[in-house]
DNA sequence: GGCGACATGTAACCAGTTACATGATTGA
DNA sequence: TCAATCATGTAACTGGTTACATGTCGCC
């Protein structure tokens, strides 16, 4: 079974294929989750590992004399995308949300009453523009998503709305103590 | 500054401690989210570090003969803990949530149609038991967490039931496709 | 003429996992 | 007595990052 970063690697090949490598370094990095950096050195040799097992297949293309691989997703690396979309009802791939904001409420006993009121006050405003930021994700760019496009990045502006939520919930606890 | 687990190990010995690395190493394991693996060979290490730091102390303590080091956050310690929590509000930090399930839906273009509703109705059905799940841990152990403790377990059942309510739009847009 | 984007790659490093090794204690 | 839990550790591996190297093209 594919790895993570592999099945997404793969299907950002499929969704935006043909194209290069590079393009899908950008899409990592530019990705509103600055969970995975885009590194050349995960991402060309795992574009050729993806082309060894015959997952996706380059067509040499000298664009302008600049040469480059158009890369594009192959029969059976439409199977195994296929497959590694499937997988994500998986226990392990459902248990696998971590939120490090929430992480350092748990800690946040080790702080006086006054910096936690602050820390949180702070960790709200930060969450609030970061949500305002996934919401013109959708608006900016609403024709160019696919339909299903659109819906991840509903789901994404969804999460976010709870993490508000729940900071706003930190908040006003701090505020009258129980 | 303190990574992530890093930080996080500091917090748990702060909270249960004096405790060993054992008891730390099964927190990580039996903690809901499955990020963590807890292994010996990141968590006694880290430790080692962590002490070299002077971020904890470590008591010998001969418990029925058996051998144990118990571990406790020193001043040094606190001090790093509360800047690590303080720290929750950078960008990197906020923006670092990423939902394994819900990449899978932006690539579900690569399934027939039939496959989509089936794979979005098992992803509902395993969110929706890993909700309860999450809701269990805090009617379960109301007593034996702390305020803030209780408030982060809050935090993890409300992203659980953002996911949910994302899921079942994916099942609905799904269903009747515009 | 130089800067930024396009494009591809590699080497050194880092952090965490797996799998193993060891040994005492507790309870069925 | 035998398995499970408590307890500590190490070695090999893996998968990603940082930082570097190289070269073209388009634009100011």
């Amino acid at each position: 079974m594919l790895k993570e970063l592999e099945g997404l690697a793969l299907g950002i090949v499929f969704k935006s294929g043909p194209c290069t490598a590079y393009t899908v370094r950008q899409l990592l990095k530019n990705s509103p989750s600055s969970h995975w950096r885009g590194s050349a050195g995960s991402i060309y040799p795992l574009l050729e590992r993806l082309e060894a097992l015959a997952l996706i297949e380059a067509r040499e293309d000298p664009h302008d004399g600049r040469a480059r691989r158009l890369l594009s997703v192959t029969k059976e690396g439409r199977k195994a995308l296929k497959a590694w979309v499937k997988g994500g009802a998986e226990p392990d791939i459902i248990a696998q949300v971590f939120d490090p904001v929430r992480t350092r409420v748990f800690f946040m006993d080790a702080l006086t009453p006054k910096e936690r009121a602050r820390v949180a006050a702070n960790m709200l405003t930060a969450l609030e523009s970061f949500l305002m930021l996934s919401r013109d994700q959708i608006d900016g760019r609403r024709n160019e998503l696919s339909p299903l496009g659109r819906l991840g990045a509903l789901g994404a502006v969804m999460t976010n709305e709870a993490r508000v939520a729940f900071m706003k919930e930190v908040v006003a606890a701090l505020q009258d103590p129980d």
